[in-house]
DNA sequence: GATGAATGAGTCTTCATTCAT
DNA sequence: GATGAATGAAGACTCATTCAT
C-alpha cells in the first residue's frame, strides 16, 4: 500500500509547496514496528493540522501526539511537507480508485447516467466520511487548490470521461471538452461541501438527489424525465 | 500634585484617572499619507501571499514590499490576520454587491433565468479578473479558517435566492432549500475555477455557456429549450 | 515648584537608570498651558506605570492617557526616564520637607522622642496617602532601592539625625552612627509598608503606636516608661 | 487508514485522537546535560538582571551569557517571567527554612529573645551573602509584582510568630498582631539593607547588635537589661 | 533504531524617538 | 507650539531540523 516515498513526495510537493524537495533520502519502513510508527505519525499529523491549522502544526507537536520522538519522525519523513504529501497521496489514490470505478460503469451504455452519477457521489461522500479528519484537512486547512493545473492522474481521468461522453448515445452536450471540466469541478466542490460544510438540516440523500438531477439533466438533456431518478 | 492650583489638578485628573480597556484598536488613517500607506500594505500583502503562500508571508516581508516600515504596518493592523481580514472584507463586499444585483434581476419574472445567471457569472468572473491577485489569494492560498458555515451575509443571500426560486413560476425544482445551497456552492466553485484555474485552451464564454445551460436547465427543468440560451 | 529639569534629571537618572542622559535640552514650560501639559503627563505617567508596570508603560500610552500628543511629551521630557526622574524628584522633595520638620522638632530637647517620632510617621503616611498612585509607583513598580547609596540629601539628613541623637540627653544608644542608619532604614520600610501593603485589618494608629514604641524605646532605652506614649 | 489491519489502526487511534489542553508546560530536565543547562540559565539570568536591570535583561542576552542557545532557554522556561519566578522560589525556600529554624528556637522559652533574634539575623545575612547576586536581584532590581500581600508561606510564619509571642512569658507587647507584622517588615528590610546597601564603614556585627537591641527591647520591654546582649 | 537535548534563523510585535506638516 | 505618521532596532518566542548519547 505504501508507494516508494521519494517518488510521491517529489510529485506532490512540487506544486503544493514552494520549497525545493530536500534530497536526504529517508528510511523506508520495513519492519512491523516501523510501519506502525509511520501510521501513527500520519494520523497524528492529520489530527494536529485539523485542530491547529497547517502553519501551527509543528513537527514536534505531531511527534508528541503520535507518541513518537521527534527524531523518529525525521527518520521516516525528510521534512514537514513530506508528511502532508504522503497524506495527500493516500487520499488521491483512494479518490482516483472510486472515480475509475464510476467511469467504468458510465462507459457501459446500459447503465443510466444518473445511476452512475449517484454511485459516484455516494462513494465519494462515503470516502470523505470514512476518513473525516484527513479529508477535512486536505479540503480546508491546506491551501486547497493548486493554482496551475490538475495533476496528471486527474487529467487522465478527465480525458477518459470526455471519451465516454462522446461515445454515449444519450449525451446531448454541445462542447464536451468544456463540459467535462465543468462536471469535474462541480463534482469535486459539491462533494467536499456535502462532506464537510453543509448545514446539518440538509440531509445528504436529498442533496445527492438534487445534484444528480442537475448533472444528469445537463449531460443527457431535456429528454431525461425529471423526478424519477431515485 | 504637580501644579499649584487645585483647579488645574481637577482638570487634569478628569482625563487621566480611568484606565481604558486595553484595546487592540489601531490608528485609523486620517491624513492622505496614511491612507496611501494602508493601501500599499494591502496591495503588498496580496502580492506576497500570492507568491509565497500565507504561512511564508511574513509581516516584515509585506512591509518591505509595501515600501513601508514594519512599525507603520502595525500602526494600522493589529496583527497579521487583520491584514488578511481586511483583504477578505473588501472582496466579500464586492462579491455581495454583484450577487445582490443578480438576485434583483432574477426576482423579475420577465427576465429569463439563463439571462440572469449569465449576467451573474460574467460579473463575478469580471470581478475576479479585475482583482486577480487578491481573489487568487483568497481562493487558493488562504486556508478556509471557518470550515463550518457561510457568514451571515452569505446566508441572507441564500435565503433571498430561495424566496425568489419559490416565487418564480418557471422554477421546477423539488427541494428548493437543498437546491439553493447546491446552486450557491456550484456557482462559487465554478467561478473560482474559471477565473484562476481553468486551462487556457478552454475559453471563458464557452465555459459560461455550459455552466449556464447546466444551472438554468436544473432550475427550470425540461421545459427549457436547450441550445438557444446564448 | 518646578526645579530646572536638567539638573534634576542628571542627578536622579544617574543611579537609577543605566542609560547615559541624552543631551537634548528640552523646553522649560513657561506658559500656563505648558505647565498644564507637564502636569497631565506626570499624572498620566504615574497612573500608567501603576497599572502596567514600568517596563510596559510606553511613552505613547502615557501621552495618550494625558490627552497630549507624543510630540508634545517629547517637548518637555527628553526621554522616558526623565518622566520617572521628575516623578521621583517631586516625591523626594516632599519627603525631605517632612523629615526636616521632624528633625527640627527632635532637636528641641523639650519635645519627647516618641512625640517627634509619632509626628514623623503620621506626616509621612499622610504624604503617601495624599499621593497614593505616585508613591505606590515609586515604592513598588520601580526598581526600588538604589544599589549604591542613599542620595546626598538623604545623607545630609542622616547626619543631622546623628548629631541630634548625640546631643539629646535622653538618648542611650551605644553606636549612634549605626543606630542612625538602622532608624532611617526601618522608618522608610515601615512607612511604605503601612501606606501600601499592610493588611486592612491592622489599623494604622495601632501600627504607628507599636512602631513608635519600638523606635523610641530603642532610642531612649529602658528608662522610657512603656505604654503611656499615646 | 494508513495501515492494513484494523487492529493496528485501533492501537494508533488511542494515542492520537484526543487533543490535550494546550499546555505551557516545558520539558523537565532529565539528563545530566539538561540539568546543567537549567542551572546555567538561572545563574546567567541573575547576573544579567543584576547588571542590566530586569527590563533590560533580555532572554537572548541571558541565553548568550549562559552559553546556551535561546531555543534551549525556552525548552525549560515558558517565558521570561518564569526564570525570575524560579529564582524567587529558590530564594524563598531558603529564607523560609532559616526563619523556621529561628522560630523553633524562639518557641523554646529557655532561649533568650535576643539570642534567637541574633541567630536569625546572622543566618539571614549569611544567606544573602552566600547568594549575593540572586538576593541582590530579588531585593533591588525586581519590581515587587504583588504589592498587596505576603504569600501564604509568609503568612503561615507570621502566624506562628504571633503564637509564640503570645505564649512566651517574657513578652510584653500590647498588640501582638500588629507587632508581629512590624517585626517581620523591619526584619526583612533591615536584612536586605545590611546585606546589600549598608555603607562599608558600618560593620555588620555592630549593626546586628543595634538591631537586636531594638527588636528584643521592643519585644521584652524595659525589663531587658541593655547592653549585655552580645 | 530510538531518543530528546540542543540549535539558531526567523517570526510577530512593541516602543522610544524623530520630524514633516 | 502641537500633531501624529513614520521609523527600525530590539524583544519575546517558535519551530524545523540535527546529532550526541
Amino acid at each position: 500500500m505504501f508507494e516508494e516515498p521519494d517518488t510521491i513526495e517529489k510529485r506532490v510537493t512540487a506544486h503544493v509547496l514552494q520549497k525545493p524537495p530536500p534530497s536526504t533520502a529517508r528510511r523506508i519502513p520495513r519492519q512491523q514496528r516501523a510501519r506502525f510508527t509511520v501510521a501513527a505519525i500520519l494520523e497524528a499529523a492529520a489530527a494536529v493540522i485539523d485542530e491547529e491549522g497547517w502553519p501551527q502544526a509543528s513537527t514536534n507537536r505531531i511527534a508528541e501526539r503520535a507518541g513518537v520522538s521527534i527524531g523518529s519522525l525525521y527518520q521516516y519523513f525528510p521534512n514537514k511537507e513530506a508528511i502532508l504529501a504522503q497524506l495527500m497521496e493516500h487520499h488521491r489514490t483512494a479518490v482516483h480508485r472510486v472515480i475509475a470505478r464510476s467511469l467504468d460503469r458510465l462507459a457501459d451504455p446500459s447503465v443510466a447516467v444518473d445511476t452512475a452519477l449517484r454511485g459516484l457521489f455516494e462513494d465519494l461522500i462515503q470516502l470523505h466520511r470514512d476518513d473525516e479528519v484527513v479529508t477535512r484537512v486536505l479540503s480546508i486547512h491546506v491551501p486547497h487548490h493548486v493554482p496551475a493545473e490538475r495533476d496528471s492522474e486527474d487529467n487522465r481521468m478527465i480525458h477518459r470521461l470526455e471519451e465516454i461522453l462522446i461515445l454515449r448515445p444519450d449525451v446531448t452536450i454541445r462542447d464536451t471538452a468544456a463540459a467535462t471540466h465543468v462536471l469535474a469541478t462541480a463534482t469535486e466542490a459539491l462533494t467536499r461541501w456535502i462532506a464537510h460544510e453543509a448545514p446539518e438540516q440538509l440531509d445528504t440523500p436529498t442533496l445527492v438527489d438534487e445534484i444528480v438531477t442537475m448533472l444528469s439533466g445537463y449531460i443527457t438533456g431535456p429528454s431525461q424525465t425529471r423526478g424519477n431518478n431515485r
